[in-house]
RNA sequence: GCCGGUGUGGCGCAGUUGGUAGCGCAGACGAUUUGUAAUCGUCAGGUCGUCGGUUCGAGUCCGACCACCGGCUCCA
């Protein structure tokens, strides 16, 4: 046997390393910072503690501290702690899973006696973390068989039953397959089923902070116990913690529904329901620009317009299949004449189906392209009502495109362009497009369709060449669909459009067109929501743009302030001219100082504040103000302000 | 629906061991006439989420309900 290995590293250099190296020594040799920077080792895509034993010829990455695979294990570990505390302090409590998530980890307890945790314990846990920490105890790695693990995990019931689900197969992990399992020690006595890796002593740790308590089903099943769940996140330094605690604010200040209240955009009132909005004067402005400019481009785009009402006999849901397989999404019925059952509708594609199967359709009109903003109910459960983004009632930008097999791949193609543009008009341009497959027992329709369509819109994505993500499972029931999923201004992202391609619902209403050919045809459906609903749509806007709507979109585009009331009478014609060419404009009469009339209009987010005194009067001018910048422009001539906004002022 | 938390004038908050509600902003009125993020004064506004209970007495204690907030796919 040789006495030195080489390995490769990511940029195509080779080490030579004596014979029985770790990651640590190969950390070490390359250099001190990273050595101490270093959390575990990559080896073809798999991760493995620092103090493994290198093999000759690998391909070895080091993962640091502050990378994404870095903050994973150190939230892992950081996870580790935490339940290790939870159990010092509340002995006898078992332990679940406890994972890392995006920006942070949690772990779910069933804690002795059935006691339930609260805010406050989070900060005794917090010192016992600390406590933890200081210790600089180390992680080991240990493997067992499975019968050891049961034995070592016997008073662990949710332990013992992740290990049975690894013995029979239900649960897919890499180390079941030779049959061992892996648990890692720290401290005294605490030890936790795990397949790492982890940080190799708590030294690495430190720059966490418990976020919130919270109930989750175990396993995610809400037909199992209900467990106590504690979130936290962790960084790889104090800085990047309180970085990101900052940015957790700053989200919560342009939360939507703390901007609707402060603008004045829509509420909720009481008396009307939970999940149900109503739109003020500004927000309701908004929203009909948003609408008024989505038909705007809808017509171009060849779509016709219809109306349906919001309810409707129960026959309608039972043809369409809504009472088989969406009936606890929707309202329970009112019963009307004659003891007939009538329901809020959850979905407007049985309407436009009934538009279409009005008359006999040719080949000739399609693709038939039917667009309403219909407006549906959907009975959410309590607990996930949730600002505009989750309501009971809410309006969808909804089309439904009746087309022949031959068209389903040209429209589905103009489709997205379509959307994408649209998108990008509001400023939305990152996005990536998810994949929905069938959702195994809530779905109808052959295998066959099913896969046919699947493939049809993992095609179209895939000439796009954006990131396609699969979500299994998620399709809606009569088949799937992709969506298009936005990044907003500070990075989050949200399920926006959706596409769904559809060979049911024309078979299970028996849709028809005479060809060319003069024989009978089945069309295929396209749904089709672009913004989604326009109530989600609008929320996400408002916080994307932090309540600072576009020129287009905003309810006043330009106050003007006259300096003193005797400047009044200017900024009156001032004021004439800008409604003659079209701008939302008001105007501040001057009771109070400039200052606070600034300070306020500011505060009303208005994208241009007009200030007109002595000199303007003089040289018909007015002082700009515009939203965002700094230094006001001085004597900027009436004519040229218009005609510099009018084009962005109107879409 | 389930778990935890919260619920005081339009908004943001205070209210000590249960003794009968206060502040700031916004609003109305008056004064001030102001060149770029808060002029001054006066006034008005609340059956403390709802209903019930304990008590001589409840915003404060107990119960039920309602609403809102954070969660409930992330698989050792």
């Amino acid at each position: 046997m040789s006495k030195t290995i080489v390995v490769e590293l990511p940029d195509g250099s080779t080490k030579e390393l004596p014979a029985n190296s770790t990651g640590l020594d190969l950390a070490k040799s390359i250099g001190p910072k990273l050595a101490g920077a270093a959390l575990a080792i990559e080896i073809d895509g798999k991760l493995y503690d620092l103090g493994l034993e290198l093999a000759d010829k690998s391909h070895v990455n080091i993962v640091v501290a502050g990378s994404a695979k870095g903050r994973e294990i150190l939230r892992h570990s950081t996870a580790h702690v935490l339940a290790q505390a939870v159990l010092n302090l509340w002995p006898g409590s078992h332990f679940a899973i406890g994972p890392p998530v995006e920006d942070g980890f949690y772990y779910d307890f069933e804690l002795a006696d059935n006691k339930r945790f609260t805010d406050e314990d989070l900060l005794a846990i917090e010192q016992e973390m600390d406590r933890i920490i200081d210790e600089s105890q180390s992680f080991s790695r240990e493997e067992l068989s499975l019968e050891e693990g049961l034995k070592l995990f016997e008073d662990q019931p949710f332990k013992s039953e992740i290990i049975r689900s690894i013995g029979d197969g239900t649960l897919n992990s890499e180390v079941a397959s030779d049959g061992r399992i892996s648990v890692y020690r720290n401290g005294e006595g605490f030890v936790d089923l795990c397949r790492g890796p982890h940080v190799g002593s708590t030294d690495k740790l430190g720059s966490f902070k418990l976020l919130r308590v919270a109930g989750a089903y175990w396993r995610g099943d809400e037909k199992r116990q209900q467990l106590q769940r504690i979130y936290g996140t962790a960084w790889e330094s104090r800085k990047a913690l309180d970085d990101y605690l900052v940015r957790l604010a700053e989200a919560e200040k342009r939360d939507h529904r703390k901007l609707g209240v402060e603008l004045d955009l829509f509420s909720f009132p009481d008396e009307i329901g939970s999940g149900l909005a109503v739109f003020h004067p500004k927000g309701g402005l908004i929203r009909k620009l948003m609408e008024d400019y989505s038909r705007k481009r809808h017509e171009a785009a060849g779509y016709q317009f219809v109306y349906s009402p919001h309810i409707t006999k129960a026959n309608l849901f039972e043809e369409s299949g809504h009472l088989d397989w969406f009936a606890e999404g929707m309202f329970p019925p009112m019963q009307l004449d004659n003891e007939q059952n009538y329901y809020l509708k959850p979905m407007n594609c049985p309407f436009h189906i009934l538009i279409y199967r009005s008359r006999q359709r040719s080949y000739k009109e399609l693709p038939l392209r039917l667009f309403e903003f219909g407006t549906v109910y959907r009975y959410e459960k309590s607990g996930v009502i949730h600002g505009l983004t989750r309501v009971r009632g809410m309006t969808q930008d909804d089309a439904h495109i009746f087309c022949s097999i031959d068209q389903m791949e040209t429209e589905l193609d103009s489709l997205l362009s379509f959307v994408l543009e649209v998108l990008g008009d509001y400023g939305l341009e990152d996005y990536f497009i998810e994949l929905s497959t069938k959702p195994p027992g809530k779905a109808f329709g052959s295998d066959e369709d099913w896969e046919r369509a699947t493939a049809a819109l993992s095609n179209l994505a895939r000439t796009r060449s954006v990131d396609l993500v699969l979500d299994e499972g998620g399709g809606a029931f009569y088949g799937p669909k992709i969506s298009v999923q936005v990044r907003d201004a500070i990075g989050r992202t949200w399920q926006m459009s959706t596409i769904q391609l559809d060979f049911q619902l024309p078979q299970r209403f028996g849709l028809e067109y005479v060809g060319s050919d003069n024989d009978r045809h089945r069309p295929v459906m396209i749904h089709r929501a672009l913004f989604g609903t326009v109530e989600r749509f609008f929320g996400i806007l408002v916080e994307h743009y932090n309540g600072s709507f576009p020129l287009w979109l905003s309810p006043i585009q330009v106050r003007i302030l006259p300096v003193r009331a005797d400047h009044e009478d200017y900024c009156h014609l001032v004021l004439k001219r800008l409604h003659e060419s079209g701008l939302r404009a008001d105007l501040l009469e001057a009771h109070e100082p400039l200052g606070s009339r600034i300070r306020k209009s500011k505060l009303d987010r208005i994208p241009y504040i007009l200030v007109a005194g002595d000199d303007d009067v003089n040289e018909s001018s007015i002082g700009v103000n515009e939203r965002g910048e700094g230094q006001p422009r001085r004597g900027v001539k009436i004519d040229d302000f218009i005609s510099s906004i009018l084009k962005e002022a109107f879409r």
